[in-house]
This record gives C-alpha cells, structure tokens and sequence, in this order.
RNA sequence: GCCGAAGUGGCGGAAUGGCAGACGCGACGGUCUCAAAAACCGUUGGGCUUCACGGCCCGUGUGGGUUCGACUCCCACCUUCGGCACCA
C-alpha cells in the first residue's frame, strides 16, 4: 500500500478494499500496543487460551479455524469490561523435528527456529489480539528448565518413578520407534519387523489422582470430553482374589488376578496370564517352553489395539502349570493369551466361561469346561451358546449357593476376606503416565547416574540441562545424546565423581501440561511464575482446541494441576473452567489435510486474496465450530460480497429526516436490537456460523431500508450503523475498525463498549403462525404478538382453508402454541 | 474391536418437541455492457396437478416406537469422522 493511493481512494467514492485497510490497521494496533495486557489492569480478568501450534513449518488453515473464533470470542470479552489475556506460543519439541534434522542434516534447533520465525509471521496475518510480549517457546531452554523443575518436583514429591515399560524396537536401526512409525508391524524407516522391548522408564503416579480426575463438578466443561475421560479412566470395582501356585524352585506360592465378578470364582475353569506376565518363565514347564516362546514372541509384535479386539479369534498356549482355586480346591490349567494385557489389572484374569464372553470365547476353542455358576432365569440348562449376563441366583458354588444376583458380588467379597482367598478391590483403566521418551529433541529428563548413589536428580540450581549444539544424527533415528560424550558425561551431584546424565528426554505433553501457567510471567528467571501473578490470572477461564485432545493432553494438564496444587505451588483444582472443543477442518476431499494428499488449502493465499476479515468469517460461517468438516473455498465469495455491502450501507447516505417515518424507524430499531440480541447470544454459545448469519441479515435489511426511500430517524440509523461496526469488531476486527473511523468515532472500535439491546425495541408487534387441521398445515394466520387462544381458534376455524379440511367432522381437540401454531384434531 | 461424535436440497448448513431448508455457495433467468467480468434484481428440495392464482402428495442415513405433532425423544442397525497411552 502506498500513500497515494489510499489518498486517490479517499477521495473518490470508497469501495471495500481489504487489502488496503488490513495490513494499515495491523500496523497500527502493533504500533500502539493495543493488545498488550496488563497486569495491572483494575477490570475483572479473563484469561482466554486456544491451544498453541505445533511448529510443524506451515500455518494451516486448521490454526486459522482454531484460532479465528477464539480471538473473536476474546475480543468480545475484552468489550464487555474484562482485562483478556490471550497468548499465543509455540510447542516447539517432537518428532517432526527430529526427522527434518535426519533428512536435511541439520540441528532441530535450526529447523525449529526458522519454523517459529515463518509461523509467527503467519499469524501475525491473523489480526488477533494475542499479547507477542508473553510469547513462548517450549523449545527455548527459558522455558525447558522449567519444565525441568517440574520434573523435579514431582519427583521430590514421590510422584515420579522408574519402571520397566515395553517400547517398540527397531533390531535393524537399533532405535525405539514411536506407535505411529511402526506401520503393519514393520519399522516405517528400514520395514525391518519390530517387536516390544522392556526398558527402564520414568513414569508420573497420575492414578493417584484417578478418583479425583473422575469429579469433573468444578468445571464446566462439554458432556462428552468429561464422559471421554471418565471411560478411559475406567474405574472398576471388584475384587483381587488369590489363586494357589505349588510348583517347586518357583518362590511364589500365590497368583493374583483383579475380577469384577468375584461372584463367579466357583466357574473358574482356566487361569490366563498376559504373555508378558513376570511368572510366565517360571511356572512354563519343560515340554510346553517352546510353544509359550514362540506365543510370547508373536505376543511382542502384537498391537493393544488389536489385542483388544473382540471379534479377533482367541488365541493362547497352556504353560503346562496349574493353579489352585482357593475356593473349591479345584486345579485349573494356566495358560497365556494376548486378550489378557500385562497393563492392566494383575495381568492375569480367572476364566469364567459361563459369565464372561471373551473366556467363553477362549474356552470354546481350546475344548475347556464351561460351569455356569448361575441359575439365570432365561436358561433352560442346556448347552450355552454364550456367555450368561446378569441375573438369577448361584449354583456350582458350595456355600455360596442360592445368593441373588443382586448381593452376589458383595457376598462373595465377605466371604473371600473371611476365608484370605482375597478382598474387595478397585482398578483403573487409566496406567501412569510414561514420561520418558528414547529422543534427543525434548527437554532432558535431569537426572545423573552414578555408580555409589544411583539416579541423582540435577540440583535446581543447575538446571536447565541444555540439550548440545552440535548434535549429530543418524539415519537410524538414534538419539544423539546417548553417543553424545560432551553430554552425557559429567559429575554426580552428591559425590563429585564422574558419572553419567540420563539421555531420556520429556514427553512433549509435559510442557503443554503447563504451558497456561508460563504465559502470565514468562520472562521470570527465578521462578516458573510468581505466586501474585498466578493469583491474579489462574486457572484458564476459557479453553478452546481440537477434539483430538480430548483425553490425553487434556487429563495430563488436570493431572498437572493437581499435583501442584498438592505441592502448594498453586491454590486452584482445575486448569481450565470451561472448555469448547472445535473440530477439525478436512481438505476438500473430505481428507485431513496433508502435503502427501496434496489436498492442503494454504490459508495465506486466502488472505492474499480476500483479506483477513473475509477469511476469518468464512471459517467461522461454514457451520458449528465443534464440527469442522471439509474446506471449500467457492463459498467465500458470498462473505466477500457480505463484507461490502456490509461496508456500503454503513458507508453510505441515507434518507433521514427530522419527521421520519414512524413505522420504518421503528423497523429499523427492532432490527438493531433483534440483531444485538442474537449475535450477543451467538458469541457467548460459540454459534459463530449463525452470528455471521444474523449480521448478514441485517445488512440486507439496512440496505433494503436505504433502497426503499424511506426516510428514517438520524439517531436510529446511526445506532444501527455503529452497532453494525461494534459487532463486526470480534470477527472482522480490521474493517470494524475502519469504519469506525469513518464513522467519525474515537479509536479504537476494539476498546469500545459491546452493545446492549432493549428487549422492548427487538420484540416483534405481530407474528405469523400456522394453522393446522390433524397436523397438517393448512392455513398462515398474522397475529399479534401473544394473543390469547379465543382469538387464534376464531381466527383460525373462520380460514376457509381450514373449514374445507374440517367440514362435516367432530373437532375433538385444540392445541395452541402461542406465536408458534394453532393445531385443530378433528376425527371422522 | 472399545470409547466419543456426526449423518437434513446440487454443496456448506438453519431449525433441539410446534410452519423443515434461515443464511450463504452453486445453478437458471434478467438488468447493466460492443462483449465479458464485477455488481445488482428474481427463481431455485422432489413429484403430481392447474391456462393461471393455487392445490395435493412425498421428503431430515435405514427400520421400528412414543406423541395431537418428531430433524429433534426412545430402541435396533448402517455409514463417516476423532481418540485408543512414543504424532502432536
């Protein structure tokens, strides 16, 4: 843009012309720091947050579809009184980044550097109101270290710990491969054959907080997200019963297995541990180790997801041993299936055939007994072709004969503690969170090993622990710190003797586990925020992401909450009061968007071509927000056109007068505040496609009014007009902005006061409603507004559209729905 | 497979117990133009019927149910999308 022209396009009659106005407004809100927040503001706070980018290298029109309606939400706050914070950072480690760096033989820092820079400047397009003075970076060692101290204190707090974990292992390249690089089984990089491998790993203690996790009371967040969280939490009761084990040289005389169907012990008629199970090599006798190692091995190279199938024929290998049920004194075979995971429960599950469908399924193909262990009234004591449901009372179980179904499992928990055979017990779905990640571009886990003391946490003060500048990859995809010497050796912190650091890094869920917390004081070296801050500014008021998050980031930062709560570095239960997940934005094929598909819709040729405003709008007018769906871009025309005439009737000259015409001004006004209403109602409830609507309509109608000659009320005209610029604010900020100007209102129409309606002036005087004879549809009647039931029936039975249809018949019944319809039953 | 969600004109969608198709795209017809584009105006769910005004019937993934009335509530099914713990 050059003066010239904006001075020729001043002078003549002005045409909407996005192209110049954006990029002047843009410069000017930067210039004056409109959008930096305080924190010293004396308004209420809000702090809105919208989920930070991955730096994948491209702004994509999913970012664009994210972050447009929260912005307009945000600024909407912003005009009803608030003092809105909303950042805008980036997540900044992963595995792209390490891949980039294997291909292009760079350093992931560079890569991930010039990403941020090229991203930045992407949504800087935007035009919205983020605070670039609270960027962050989660790649940026200011920010690691702490998320580093995070670690530590989790740690110090007994909320971290080292277990053995499978991971997915690579023979050929000698490398761990994350779930989505191993693809049919096969390495995705050589299509060497992979199998899981047991390494040691630091996990999070997130099932101490899994009962807390499950009160979703102080948050409102959507049904289904907190229904999600609840069934992968999958809080089950029952019992841990105890099984005998008598094999010589094996130390251990007990199996446990979890059962939420105690009630059913005396059914057991087969033992199965997970392939997996510690005891597996033991308890294998002689002539049946060969088969159990080939099944264990196949087990290995096996997926959970399909493991968990239920429509996957059952497979398994007896191990030759037998275990005792305790309750019977019955000796059952043991034997190994992948349907029994090491993961969850004892990884070992009592074979119920008769009440269970999966051990049924298990014991029809391996010719095992079948004891039903109640008398459910729908069986008539023959053979099962299933397995039994709830119901009836016990049989086949001694004492425990005749108990109802109804108190079956709470009696047969008495009766196991009683006896020792076991006692009531509670198990989640939910595993800890395993942290460590076998990757050189994340945050190192601080810890050093050392021979005489073992994992010794990095002391605070010296954190971060930096990740090496000169990091060297292979093509394997091996982590270059654990052949890093520079890295990897150092001092242990207790002795001083050498000794070396831990070359596992964080997952990356950990720095958006707290990540909201950073960006009210993220240029603190001292302290991962101040307390006074935090008071100020936390929890999140308003959350908004991808439903793809719905479990996983989403319950780690809950989870992060907590444990800092309980650390006392924070006061407050949730991270996030409310939550709106949007969907997600497909290519026009109906795929997700990606280069490989070559369906990817750039959003800044949009921009370039339509303007920031038209864009913004379109994504937000394309349907509900928490939908998504495919982009298609021939519709955006019809913003465009929108946006002009939007710009023509609050630019142009209307007949006013000072004896205007009543019922027109009045038409007008009942527009304005109608209009108010609805949109104000939209952007609270996210409904941004129907707030487009409402104001696409009133343009027309603006212009309807400006065409039919009327000469309207100044004053109404001109609070139409400023209203119609003030709610175009939160979608379209930059023309907002200039027609306010032009309006010959003080800058900024982002610093205004949203409108209010009169709930008098929006009503309408009189309404259509329908006049039906048996439900159908016969007849239109103009009413006003409210009018009592006489005068719609009367109205209504003299229409001869209706007396046609009820002629000669008996009206049995009258419906009327005031303003809706008058519905006349008639029989015969 | 399990968990969660969604299916409405040619297309995106509106209407969450009360007139299905708001708003927009596209298409068709028109105005303007030498012409085209842009812009503007009109029509536009399908079928039958009427010279016309109009009238009638069908229609919200499929099948059943509740109700005076169902896109909306209930049951079963089909399809698509998101998640399934090392993609982020």
């Amino acid at each position: 843009m050059t003066t010239d022209t904006a001075s020729e396009r001043r002078a003549q009659p002005q045409r909407y012309d996005p192209l110049a106005i954006e990029p002047k407004w843009r410069a000017r809100w930067e210039a004056d720091d409109l959008y930096r927040t305080p924190d010293d503001d004396p308004r209420p706070k809000w702090y809105a947050l919208t989920m930070l980018p991955y730096t994948s290298g491209d702004l994509h029109i999913g970012h664009w579809f994210a972050m447009a309606p929260s912005d307009a939400a945000a600024r909407y706050k912003r005009m009803t009184g608030y003092n809105v914070l909303f950042p805008m950072g980036f997540d900044a480690f992963g595995l792209p980044a390490e891949n980039a760096a294997i291909k292009n033989k760079t350093h992931p820092a560079e890569w991930t550097a010039k990403n941020v820079e090229h991203m930045r400047g992407q949504l800087k397009l935007m035009g919205a109101m983020f605070d670039w003075s609270r960027e962050v970076v989660t790649a940026d060692p200011e920010f690691y270290k702490w998320t580093q101290w995070w670690f530590l204190q989790l740690l110090k707090h007994g909320l971290a710990y080292k277990k053995k974990a499978a991971v997915w292992w690579c023979p050929k390249d000698q490398t761990v491969l994350a779930n989505e690089q191993v693809v049919d089984g096969k390495c995705e990089r050589c299509e060497t054959v992979v199998a899981k491998r047991e390494l040691e790993q630091w996990f999070f203690r997130i099932t101490n907080y899994a009962d807390e996790l499950l009160d979703t009371s102080k948050m409102q967040w959507p049904d289904q997200v907190n229904l999600m969280q609840r069934n992968w939490i999958g809080r089950s009761t029952g019992a841990h019963l105890t099984f005998g084990l008598d094999i010589p040289g094996v130390a251990e005389d007990e199996i446990t297995v979890f059962t939420t169907r105690p009630d059913t012990v005396f059914g057991v008629s087969f033992f199965v541990l997970a392939p997996e199970h510690p005891l597996v090599a033991q308890i294998t006798t002689a002539e049946q180790r060969e088969a159990v190692r080939a099944y264990v091995d196949a087990a290995g190279k096996t997926s959970e997801i399909d493991r968990m199938s239920t429509e996957r024929e059952k497979t398994g290998v007896f191990t030759g041993a037998y275990v005792t049920n305790k309750f019977n004194g019955q000796k059952v075979q043991v034997w190994i299936a992948d349907y029994v995971l090491a993961t969850y429960g004892t990884g070992a599950v009592m074979g119920v055939p008769g009440h269970d469908q999966r051990d049924f399924d298990f014991a029809k193909k391996f010719g095992l007994p079948i004891v039903p262990v109640f008398q459910h009234p729908d069986w008539d004591g023959g053979e099962l072709t299933a397995a039994l449901p709830h119901g009836g009372v016990m049989i086949n179980s001694g004492p425990l004969d005749g108990t109802p179904d109804e108190v079956a499992v709470e009696t047969a928990i008495k009766y196991a503690e009683e006896k020792g055979y076991g006692k009531g017990a509670v198990t989640y779905r939910l595993r800890d969170w395993l942290i460590s990640r076998q990757r050189m571009w994340g945050a190192p886990i601080p810890i050093i090993y050392c021979d005489d003391h073992g994992a010794v946490p990095v002391p605070e003060s010296d954190l971060p622990v930096e990740l090496p500048a000169d990091a060297e990859f292979r093509p394997t995809g091996e982590s270059p710190l654990t052949y890093h010497e520079g890295f990897l050796n150092t001092k242990c912190p207790t002795c001083g003797k050498p000794a070396k650091r831990e070359t596992d890094t964080l997952d990356t869920f950990m720095c958006s586990s707290w990540y909201q917390m950073r960006y009210i004081d993220p240029h603190n070296g001292e302290r991962p925020f101040s307390r006074e801050l935090a008071q100020k500014w936390l929890p999140v008021d308003q959350y908004t992401g991808g439903a793809e998050h719905a479990v996983m980031h989403l319950l780690y930062t809950r989870f992060f909450t907590k444990a800092a709560r309980d650390m006392g570095i924070i006061e407050y239960d949730e991270p996030m009061v409310r939550l709106f997940n949007q969907g997600q934005i497909l290519g026009p094929d109906g795929q997700r968007m990606s280069k490989s598909r070559g369906n990817v819709v750039a959003p800044d040729s949009q921009v370039e071509r339509w303007g920031t405003d038209t864009f913004r709008a379109y994504l937000m007018f394309l349907g509900p927000w928490e939908q998504g769906g495919p982009y298609d871009a021939s519709g955006i025309t019809g913003i465009y056109r929108w946006l002009s005439r939007a710009w023509n009737a609050a630019t142009a000259d209307v007949p006013t007068a000072s004896q205007p015409d009543v019922p027109a001004t009045r038409e007008l006004r009942r527009w304005t505040h109608k209009t108010i209403k609805r949109v104000t109602e939209d952007i609270e409830g996210f409904r941004f496609n129907t707030l487009i609507a409402a104001l696409m309509e009133f343009t027309n109608e603006l212009i309807r009014i400006r065409e039919s000659g009327a000469t309207v009320d100044a004053d109404a005209w001109r609070e139409a007009v400023e209203s119609l610029a003030l709610m175009l604010a939160p979608p379209c900020p930059h023309i907002a902005e200039e027609l306010w100007e032009q309006l010959g209102k003080p800058y900024s129409v982002h610093t205004q006061t949203w409108p209010t309606y009169s709930a008098d002036l929006a009503r309408d005087d009189e309404v259509e409603i329908a006049v039906q004879v048996n439900g159908k549809v016969r007849d239109r009647l103009k009413l006003p507004l409210d009018a009592p039931e006489d005068t719609a029936r009367e109205q209504g039975m003299a229409s001869t559209a209706v007396t046609q249809h009820i002629e000669g018949k008996e009206v049995v019944r009258v419906i009327y729905v005031p303003n809706r319809l008058l519905n006349i039953i008639v029989k015969g």
